[in-house]
Parts: structure tokens; C-alpha cells; sequence
DNA sequence: TGGGCAAGGTTGTATATACAACTTTGCGAG
DNA sequence: CTCGCAAAGTTGTATATACAACCTTGCCCA
């Protein structure tokens, strides 16, 4: 293998997701085939064909034996907690991601951030706060505290081009996570970041991420009760994975 | 290949889950390694390579490069849909439940139910509607409709002594799940079964579950939003279970 | 013109082989 | 006794090959 990081079905699930990523493929259209794979990746038919199934298990593609491999209709996030990435969310959607930055700091942790990253009352942690946009519209404002030593070069990133939760994944896997889901009326600053109708309720997210043993971030999501949700799917032990499409429909009923 | 329909890694997959389900093979216990599987199921290395690598992929198992291979440490739990049933996460927390029944009647499935639950216009279903109480304080209002011929005796139930998704469950096994988590303002309705203040958010969640491969019930569940929120945990591969300690804690946390 | 059949492409599975990277074990030298 | 290193075992990846099952296309024949 030649002086390459990441593994070369990797690689070829990396181009697959970019190109459905960027729009290139759209949901419906034909993916191409491992021979084709082989011929354009130089890899073998079984790297091929190891990236198109884990592609396919993963719900981005559909594969018909004897026909060809298409991109899937949809991809709701699986688990609730599986969606860390927001950016990941809307582009799956075939949707545009926007960020502003409103805050890039370090800090001395305090009160209930310092208890929730388990330090000490004055260490060193970074306060990220942004919004982001799907199609121009804010939907999401995160409010986030990295702990400075996991993640020292947090003041000097672009977060608008790479969201925090990238970031710190591609710096260590986050292994652990807990959340809260709540629904708040939102305090007036929230409100006017979200551009959201007085009265209209926040769904609101606590998170805190742990990396080998520790907490590492945490972080506070609140998103406009009109324009967002969180979709979830269980499927305990046995079967398989089913389409997302169902979660779709589920989705698109009204309270 | 012999005459068998299962493929052969599938085989091997069911064997594991089959050794991990009755109590063989315990949580943290070694699994055979691929050699292993390899002299017991006559099968290439590749094979069973792949059936260990789909099962890590699942969460059943962990490996560990030059190690070995490991059943995974829990795998319940994981997600915010673990809890389906209200009366337990009560009790777990110490105080009482207690539960009104405001409809209890058999209905022609018609609309967004009829096509949640995936059957024609007409069809026979059981309309449920109750309002879970937490130390005589309304926390959940559940509207609930069942497939008639999948639970006939849904008239005669007493839900005040068991709750509808303990019946369920008792009858078969719910296997799938989907859910949808979003905030929304109550309409006056749900505001006065839940007491809620003027102007309170409603957490809602809409969630379907399957049992057999076809959707079997529907419920939408309305919360007060100062009284109810949703908690998960999440702990992909590795790593032991912690105590839910650090949830209540985070749960704890104002916004 | 219409139907059927054959050919070619595609996915699904299975095997044998090879090498790299990592962990554990155990032995031997100091 | 301890440290270090070598050997063996394990997972991770990659390739070449093979055959089965399935779908689509297009051609040939009636």
C-alpha cells in the first residue's frame, strides 16, 4: 500500500459521500459500479465492493443485484445522538450550510460549566458560540465549551468552514455522549439570534461529549420549535437496517 | 456452497448473537477470534472477518487490533428511545404514578393514522387517550391508536393498572421504533389535561412502533414543558457503562 | 409486429493469499 | 529479579479469482 493514511475503501466511500455531498449525485441517481470503481480508484473489486455495501448499510445508497447502485431517497438522522454534526444533517438534505460566528473565546470555566466538564473552577476552556443556517434560515445556535488542552488550537480554527463537532472528532474520536432534550421558551438574545416568532417554543439540547474517560465539551443547542426537529429510529437486535424513508413519512405527520 | 439459503458470514453473525443472547457469552467475555471461526465453521478467514467486523459495526461486539475480540458492554440504554414506558421511568425515580383515562374506544383508522399505521382508510383501531400523572401532577398526555387485530383485547384493559406500552409489550414483542421529538405550543386542549401554563411549551413526540415487520401502534405524546424532559446516553463501542449519575447531574443544569 | 431468448452487465457471496500493525506472552540476558 | 526483545497470535486491509443470481438490453425468429 502506498504511504496512505486512510484505507482505500475509505477513500472510496469518502468520494461517494463528497459527491452526494456537493450535489454532484442527487437522491435517485446511479452510483457508479465496483467495475467501474476499480477502473477509476485502481483498487480491487472487493475494495469496491466493500465501500458500496458499508455505504449502503450506512443508508446513503440503495443497491438492486443484477441492476446497479443508486443514491438513497433520504437519510434522516438514525439515532437521535448519531447526528453530532449539523452541517453532515443539512447537506444530507441536499441543503445549504451557513455558520456565524458570535463568539471565539477562552475562558476560565465557572459554575455549572465547570461541574459538567468536571474541572476545577478556573480552568482553561474555550466558549464557542455560532449559529447555523440551512438555506440562510438559522436553525440551530450552539453554545459550546471545549475544554482548552483537549483541543488547543480551537481560537485559531474556521468554524464556518468546519463545524466544532468535526473538529473535535477529527482531534479524537468522542466516544461517549449524554444528552437532554427539553422544550424552553427562549430567552430574548436566543430568540433574536434564531430569528424566531415571539411566543415560538426552542427545542432545546444539553450535550456533554466524553473522549477516553473524560469530559471534553459541552455544549447547549437551541433550535426554533418551527423549523426543526429530532428524528429517531430503534431497532433493538435483530433485524436489519430498514429504509429511512419510513422516519420521512413519520416525520411529515402533524401534532 | 452447500444447499443452505442463509449466507455463510450471516450463519456466523447468528451464531455469535445466538451465544451472546442466552448468557454464553457475557459482556466483556472474549469471542472465538477469526482463526477460530475459521477452523469451527469451515469457513475462509475473510468470512468470518467479515461477520465480526458487521457485528462491531452493530455494537454487539469490540475489537482490539492484535488483541482480540470482545462482546461490546451494553448495548440498552443507548438511546432516548429505551424508556417506553412512562410508569417504570416513574418509579425509578421514586415517586407515584397514576393514570386517567379520557378515551378508551374502538375507531376506523382514517387520515395520517391510517397511513402511519400503514392500512386502508376504515380499518378497525383502538383510540386510546390517558393522562399520566407523576406524584398527582399531569406529565404526559397520551394519545395512542393500536391496530385491533394485533391487540383485540384492548377494550377490557384497565390502563390505569398497566399502561398501554406494558400491555403492548406483554402481547409481542415491539421490535422497531421511530420517533420524532419537536416543541410546539399546546392547543388549549392538551394545555388544560396537562395543566400547563399559558404560554408553556409542549415537548411532543410522535412515535411508531413495529412488531413483525408492520407498524402496529401510533402514539403522540404531549409534555409540559417544565415538568418533563427527555435524557439519553450514548456509548458506542468501548467503554464501560458509568452509573446514569452523571445524567441526573446534567440534567440538573439550567439553561 | 410481438414475443422470447441469449448475452452482457451488475450485485452477492466465498475463498486463498499476502502483508502491515498491534498486543500479548514468554524467554533469555544482564 | 527485571528489563528488553523476539515470537506468536490477532485484527485490519488489499488483491485476484470464481461462481451464482438477477436485471436489462437487444437481437432473432415466428
Amino acid at each position: 500500500m502506498s504511504a496512505l493514511q486512510k484505507p482505500r475503501y475509505q477513500q472510496a466511500k469518502d468520494l461517494i459521500i463528497g459527491r452526494i455531498s456537493t450535489g454532484d449525485l442527487r437522491p435517485g441517481d446511479r452510483v457508479p459500479s465496483e467495475n467501474e470503481l476499480v477502473e477509476a480508484m485502481r483498487v480491487s473489486r472487493m475494495t469496491a465492493n466493500r465501500a458500496l455495501r458499508e455505504l449502503t448499510d450506512e443508508g446513503y445508497l440503495h443497491r438492486v443485484a443484477g441492476s446497479g447502485t443508486f443514491v438513497a431517497d433520504f437519510r434522516a438522522g438514525s439515532h437521535v445522538l448519531e447526528v453530532q454534526n449539523i452541517a453532515d444533517e443539512i447537506a444530507a438534505r441536499q441543503h445549504s450550510h451557513s455558520a456565524g460566528i458570535l463568539r471565539q473565546s477562552l475562558q476560565h470555566a465557572r459554575g455549572e460549566v465547570a461541574k459538567a466538564l468536571h474541572v476545577e473552577q478556573g480552568t482553561d476552556v474555550f466558549h464557542l458560540l455560532l449559529v447555523h443556517r440551512e438555506n440562510g434560515l438559522p436553525i440551530q445556535l450552539e453554545d459550546r465549551y471545549v475544554l482548552a488542552d483537549f483541543a488547543p488550537g480551537c481560537l485559531e480554527q474556521d468554524f464556518t468552514r468546519i463545524t466544532p463537532s468535526a473538529y473535535l472528532t477529527a482531534i479524537s474520536p468522542l466516544q461517549e455522549a449524554e444528552q437532554v432534550v427539553r422544550a424552553a421558551q427562549p430567552n430574548a438574545a436566543v430568540r433574536n439570534h434564531l430569528k424566531m416568532r415571539q411566543d415560538e417554543p426552542c427545542l432545546v439540547v444539553l450535550r456533554r461529549t466524553w473522549s477516553h474517560g473524560r469530559p471534553v465539551t459541552f455544549a447547549r443547542f437551541h433550535h426554533p420549535g418551527s423549523r426543526y426537529e429530532l428524528t429517531g429510529k430503534y431497532t433493538p437486535p435483530g433485524t436489519p437496517g430498514s429504509t429511512s424513508a419510513d422516519v420521512v413519512e413519520l416525520e411529515k405527520l402533524e401534532q
